[in-house]
DNA sequence: TGTACATCAGTGAACGCGCGTTCACTGATGTAC
DNA sequence: TGTACATCAGTGAACGCGCGTTCACTGATGTAC
């Protein structure tokens, strides 16, 4: 939008630095805060991580909740991004209808990282119930992470000529929600329960697609 | 136990003073944990809370967290007791099945003090994650409750003349785990989701006793 | 191209508050005689 | 029944550390001429 177009100086210049701190600071604080907690992890701690002192903090953000905010906000993003670029190939592919349901509702694929999305999902949850502004920024999100995973279930019923038995929206809730309470579980109890839950309430809640409802 | 049948006076003495502190301690921090959080409550405002000072906590207990567990610990045996105690008269009453069923899973009756439950309960869950002592103190104890509710579900399936089409620990731990997970998005949104999860899955899992798998 | 100046993100020292923890105390309660 | 003594849960003052927050600084980068 400037009229020196070679490599665009001050707006590189600023990105270099205040934006790129600015996501340093999201993406490593990501793990400090599945392991310390939002309370319980300090703003050094979260700047040492980055490889900041504590000042940069400030330059940054007003307080650590809007850096949590940050971290989930990005964590969103990330799993709507993976989705919309890879749900085609996923249908494409050899995988099993289950495994590809599984896929969208996991969203991360190794277990350890997603026990560490889980708890900063948490921490962002507790924060929202006791705070209604975090609650105000963190609802637009959770909508948007659903909206996109109905889309791809939709996606998925449709090249499998399957149909809900109950309305798209709450399918989704339901298996979300779902996935999320046996994950916390998991979390907290460090066990390695094989349940397939995913797979069971797919196979519990979708049929042929014109079949009446008998 | 002592020779002093009177009053029993040094083990009421003991009762009176620190047990009972013990137990106004436990009881108002749950309150106050939902709140704040762990982390976040500060050991002045517990007692606070239970009309004490500070030094009173550290005559009682070590760590806030073993504070925090032992809230857990009673909210859990409290959920339990009124199960025992009040199953049997469910059952015998007019309430339908998906009503019975969704007492049992749901534990406690009004809205907002099950999710200051559900706030200490995923404080806890989130602090077993963290610390593996806590996990060995919290996972006997859901473990137990887990049981509690499996054998309520058995109890009003065979009343019913009902049979689980998935193993009865894992159809407990599916009704749990996904109201859990509802409960908390509910919690953390503010939004009163009318979406009747228990009665869904409790149709889509059961089926008249004695049927053939078809 | 080169030099002088402006900007501003991140630094790190300094300050001070909140809070966890300790500990001498006190007064309520129980025990001995 | 009454008096002197022992115990110990909860008090509240005191201490000190960790950490949040501020702010004068510096040096990297961009701008003007």
């Amino acid at each position: 939008m400037t009229d020196q177009t070679s490599h665009g100086p001050d707006e590189d210049a600023d990105k270099r630095s205040r934006t790129a701190t600015r996501r340093r600071l999201i993406t490593s604080s990501a793990g400090v805060f599945a392991e310390k907690g939002i309370d319980g992890a300090s703003i050094g701690e979260l700047c040492a991580a980055a490889g900041f002192t504590r000042g940069a903090f400030y330059s940054n953000f007003a307080t650590k909740l809007d850096l949590a905010v940050a971290v989930f906000e990005n964590l969103v993003e990330s799993l709507i991004e993976r989705l919309d670029s890879e749900l085609e190939q996923w249908l494409d592919s050899d995988a099993g209808t289950e495994e590809v349901v599984t896929r969208i509702i996991e969203g991360v694929t190794d277990q350890s990282s997603n026990m560490n999305v889980q708890a900063v999902r948490l921490e962002l949850f507790l924060a929202a119930f006791r705070s209604s502004e975090v609650r105000d920024v963190v609802r637009p999100l959770r909508n948007k992470l659903y909206g996109a995973v109905e889309n791809a279930l939709g996606r998925v019923a449709e090249s499998q000529h399957l149909e809900f038995t109950i309305p798209a929206s709450d399918m989704t809730r339901l298996m979300l929600t779902s996935y999320s309470g046996q994950l916390t579980d998991r979390m907290a109890m460090g066990e390695i329960t094989d349940q397939k839950v995913i797979p069971t309430m797919w196979l519990a809640f979708t049929r042929p697609a014109g079949q009446a409802e008998h």
